[in-house]
DNA sequence: GCCGTTTTCGGCCCGACTGTTTTCAGTCG
């Protein structure tokens, strides 16, 4: 029996309970089909940018993949923390075993054979079980079977979890760098979840083309492999220390195309686009697309798979069947916004507060990097720790801003404030202060525990505050770290749209906050975005790279994202300038 | 359990690798 939770629960707390109910059913030797439809419902959910808990049957059944069965149990357990169907398979099947079943390679047939034949209820009775020696007496199990138990047991603190995709970006350059050192002329490329720039990746995928078979060995032999996978002729996996997994796979270059479609997934993008094969008579692997009698129709690029199949190319990034296939078929996917419309930076520290260079230094650095203007943030007075500034620091610290950016050609330094929202929604420092500035984010950094209606009523009256132009990192979560507050962004999101308030997409790795979906939902409620690096560093100023993927995530093109303007189009298009030409 | 400018019933993506098989099930991508 889990603990009682809080409800409502949030759309990832309500996703786990189905995916919790998707094992169970694999247990029992359920419908494969409706055990999909669980798992898929799962994903949808996470991923939604608004609150479960707060839609009705309709709203649910309006999302393709949920029905009614589902929309009733989404609602049941967003409402009372469970739901009756899996109180009733907890009555088959003790919660511990799903502990079992998450080890590598141990899957639901053999955790229901564990259990039947040896009732084994617990990752500690496995253990105990496998040591023994009982283990390998099971039909269809052996020595090597129990071993590899053993070892998952073992691995399973230090490769649980996921990764931020900085990190993840990270390994499969240097793992992409050791594999052409094997084969300069060989094609590799990384592909998977951070192909997709998603926020997170389960492990690294690589795809490997033109190469020698010999090229698997030299992936096992990476240094920093802790142990092998699996090793076959086209396909290697790998387990990283320091807690990756990693699989390469290797093809010829005329399936070259079919194979990047495939592994740059997603699953369910793959899956909806080998129905929209086999719609057509078609059949769509990781070798190409062939007709019925297996003659190859497109395979040696991404691009030709997909105009064969009627539809534009389609950048990674939206590859997550949220409709892009639909977009594509219609032509009428947005073009997406590039690194390289950036032309300001609205989010970023000085050593006025917690930042680590001069003010002068983190200018001439963004300077460098191509930018036209950045607007200077730093934290107010309550947040002590960063030696926040007060009303009078800040309009000194505004005046030196103003004089540098007096002093530069072509090139424009805003004088801003990253503002702190106090607990009931005022702002930091004096309204006269904030309305001298150029630009004033709003940002929440503090009582983070407050329940929805609290924290949604602090968000929603510092957009009304007339000095506020943005919103800064509006859920506060830190990735793998801290859950986002409780606030509920799509009120959030209607309060910045009737106030002209621009809502932040903060590229720091472990924020990307708002994430592709939140930003996707105020896109198209008609908010403007921001990429910014809140950069604490001249390294960071780097970070918008990863802004950058989030918004192509939520099919942001350019004229979505403020600061893609030149910095008077910019000004004009802040909420200060907006009020006063109303 | 979901879904339908073919369908409201009958489909539902497709393949690599491993260990245990005497011809393939299980797990994973
Ligand atoms: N057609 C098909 N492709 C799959 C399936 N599972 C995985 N793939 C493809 C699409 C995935 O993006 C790609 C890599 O698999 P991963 O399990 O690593 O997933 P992905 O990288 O998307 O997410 P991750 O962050 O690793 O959890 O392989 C599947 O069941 N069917
Ligand atoms: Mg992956
Ligand atoms: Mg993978
Ligand atoms: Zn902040």
């Amino acid at each position: 029996m889990s603990a009682p939770s809080p409800v409502p629960l949030d759309n990832r707390a309500v996703a786990r309970v189905l995916i919790e109910i998707a094992m169970l059913l694999e247990l029992k030797g359920d419908n494969p089909f409706k055990i999909r439809a669980y798992r898929n419902g799962a994903d949808i959910v996470a991923n939604a940018a608004e609150a479960v808990a707060g839609l009705d049957e309709a709203g649910l059944r309006a999302w393709s993949g949920i029905g009614k069965d589902l929309a009733g149990r989404i609602r049941e357990i967003a409402l009372t923390g469970d739901c009756a169907v899996r109180q009733d398979l907890l009555k088959e099947f003790p919660a511990t075993l799903l502990d079992v079943m998450r080890l590598q390679g141990v899957g639901p047939k053999t955790v229901a054979m564990l259990y039947r034949d040896l009732h084994i209820k617990s990752l500690e009775d496995l253990s105990e079980a496998a040591k023994a020696g009982r283990v390998r007496a099971l039909k269809g199990m052996g020595a090597k079977k129990e071993e590899l138990i053993l070892r998952a047991l073992e691995e399973r603190q230090r490769h649980a979890g996921r990764h931020r995709l900085d990190q993840a970006t990270e390994v499969a350059e240097a793992l992409v760098a050791h594999l052409k050192q094997y084969a300069p002329a060989a094609d590799v490329v990384t592909v998977g979840s951070v192909r997709r720039g998603a926020e997170t990746s389960g492990d690294i995928d690589i795809l490997a083309t033109g190469a020698e078979r010999s090229l698997t060995d030299a992936f096992v032999s990476f240094p920093g492999v802790e142990r092998i996978l699996g090793h076959g002729e086209t396909k290697a996996s790998i387990l990283l220390r320091g807690g990756f997994q990693a699989d390469l796979r290797l093809v010829l270059p005329e399936e070259r195309g079919a194979a990047l479609q495939y592994f740059t997934g997603s699953k369910a993008h793959n899956i909806a686009l080998r129905d929209r094969a086999l719609e057509r008579g078609w059949k769509l692997n990781e070798y190409g697309l062939f007709d019925p009698q297996d003659q190859p129709i497109a395979g040696s690029t991404e691009e030709d798979i997909y105009q064969a199949l009627g539809l534009a190319w389609i950048p990674p990034e939206m590859r997550e069947n949220r409709g892009e296939i639909a977009a594509a078929a219609d032509r009428v996917l947005p073009a997406l916004v590039e690194p390289g419309d950036l032309r300001g930076d609205l989010h970023m520290h000085t050593t006025e507060s917690d930042g680590r260079e001069s003010l002068e230094a983190i200018v001439s650095a963004a300077r460098e990097r191509g930018l036209e203007y950045v607007a200077i943030t730093d934290h107010t007075k309550s947040l002590a720790m960063t030696n926040g500034l007060d009303e009078d620091r800040t309009l000194a610290h505004a005046a030196r801003i103003r004089a540098l950016s007096r002093t530069l050609k072509g090139f424009t330094v805003l004088a801003g404030i990253e503002c702190d929202i106090l607990p009931d929604g005022s702002m930091d420092l004096a309204d006269d202060c904030l309305a001298a500035l150029d630009i004033v984010i709003a940002s929440v950094h503090s009582a983070l525990q407050q329940d929805e209606a609290e924290i949604t009523a602090r968000l929603i009256r510092a957009i009304e505050h007339p000095s506020v132009d943005i919103i800064g990192h509006p859920t506060s979560r830190m990735l793998l770290r801290r859950e986002a507050s409780k606030v509920r962004i799509e009120k959030v999101i209607d309060a910045a749209a009737a106030n002209g308030v621009a809502l932040e997409i903060n590229s720091q790795p472990y924020r990307l906050d708002l994430s592709d979906s939140h930003a996707r939902l105020a896109r198209d409620r008609g908010v403007k975005l921001v990429i910014s690096s809140d950069a604490h560093e001249i390294p960071a100023l780097g970070f918008t790279r990863w802004g950058v993927l989030t918004a192509r995530r939520a099919w942001l093109s350019k004229d979505d994202v403020l600061n893609t303007r030149p910095v008077a189009a910019f000004r004009k298009a802040l909420r200060r300038q907006r009020a006063k030409r109303i």
